[in-house]
DNA sequence: CAACGCTTGTGAACACAAGCACAAGCGCGT
DNA sequence: ACGCGCTTGTGCTTGTGTTCACAAGCGTTG
């Protein structure tokens, strides 16, 4: 086994950033990569790119970099995307169907298993490829096709009630695009997506001319 | 009275939590809520909530709590949510379409003032109240209007170039939901919303049993 | 084969955020 | 008027994340 140590959270919210810019890399036939370029890809500073890595282990070459073929099928394996994962989406309005249609899940190994929606004139509409099924199904749905992680794009008012359900048939990862704060036991890992939120911090910003983000390098 | 202290950034990105809790409490005529309360309806830790909020003035009452209208009001004005905020949103594919429809955002706020789209067929299609005009009138719409916030929902590949048109025009704030890492000048915020990675993060988590935090007794 | 240029990996310093614990202060009931 | 219960505001401690700076180590070249 590798050695235990907890990567920090904040390195796992970066490893999909350096995962992204190897895929690209990669399809440049780049043999290596060095922190800096990597750094400047991801958009980030190049020492926090060698600190992310080294939780990972000792993948890279003094003098030369990182191997990029090398270094994708690390991080691919500790962010675990060597496996597709099957997905249900619950609740198909505007933003489930966009969702649906978004080619960027299927592309980085997660496949849309099914799509739930409680009105029933929506059941039997089709998206894509995929027709729509009442939100009870859920259950069947995830245990014929091991469902590990489920998203939520109901309004706010469903969304604690479609957690239960999803927790109750075993998922254990959702991902929450409603404005409601969900409560879910803690084995359950959430992630909130608040579009509003977004829009209501960059209103902030705006008004406190403290403008900085991600810029270019000094 | 708090004399413009900056704000931790931690902070601003909860105080539309509480916005949005303090919201549905003046709906329900709440006259006052505790930091407790709050913090519950928010999801946070009480003391994050009274940490927060001092950072804004002092608008609590010791003994009795926070007067709920007058809170908002606070809040409301340091977010800069006293006005409305024209929008654009470059990139009317699934999602662009999906964000041109949600109700979430004129809810709060923020007007969509126009959508536009490179592709010249889909310019004259209409969505919603809305026609799609072409990427190119960003200059005459950004004036016109006096647009301060753009939403790239482009192809990762067009993003870039479509940040750049933005910034020339005078909006300071972007919201990306594009792959790609913007570059930017300093004085522009960008704040990135990416769904793959979002599941990438649950993935991980979802492969490192991560529960088990605070099960154990000291 | 030794010296040199480059790039990693990491200890240590620093900066920021979280959370505790409690004094200060308000309002109510007696 | 006064004490009591409740809740805020905040100093301090602890934890987490970021950044610097440099020794260690690889590969190449003369």
């Amino acid at each position: 086994m590798s050695r235990a140590a907890r990567i920090p959270d904040a390195t796992v919210e970066r490893l999909p950033l350096y995962y992204r810019a190897l895929v690209e890399l990669d399809q440049l036939k780049a043999p290596t990569v060095s922190s800096e370029s990597l750094a400047e890809l991801a958009g980030v500073n190049a020492a926090k790119v060698r600190k992310d890595l080294s939780y990972l282990g000792t993948y890279g070459t003094r003098g030369v970099g990182y191997n990029v073929g090398n270094l994708l099928h690390q991080i691919s394996r500790e962010l675990g995307l060597s496996q597709d994962w099957p997905v249900v989406i619950v609740g198909i309005g505007n933003l489930g169907r966009a969702l649906a249609s978004y080619s960027g899940f299927s592309a980085r190994g997660f496949r849309i298993s099914a799509l739930l929606d409680a009105d029933p004139d929506k059941a039997g509409q089709s998206v894509g490829k995929l027709t729509i099924r009442p939100t009870s199904d859920l259950g069947v749905i995830a245990k014929s096709d091991d469902v590990a992680i489920g998203i939520i794009a109901t309004p706010g008012s469903a969304a604690q009630a479609v957690a239960e359900q999803m927790v109750t048939c075993g998922i254990r990862s959702i991902l929450n695009f409603s404005p409601a704060v969900l409560v879910v036991p803690p084995d359950v890992t959430v992630r909130r997506v608040d579009l509003a939120l977004e829009l209501q911090i960059l209103s902030f910003h705006h008004g406190h001319n403290d403008h900085a983000e991600h810029g270019l390098t000094p």
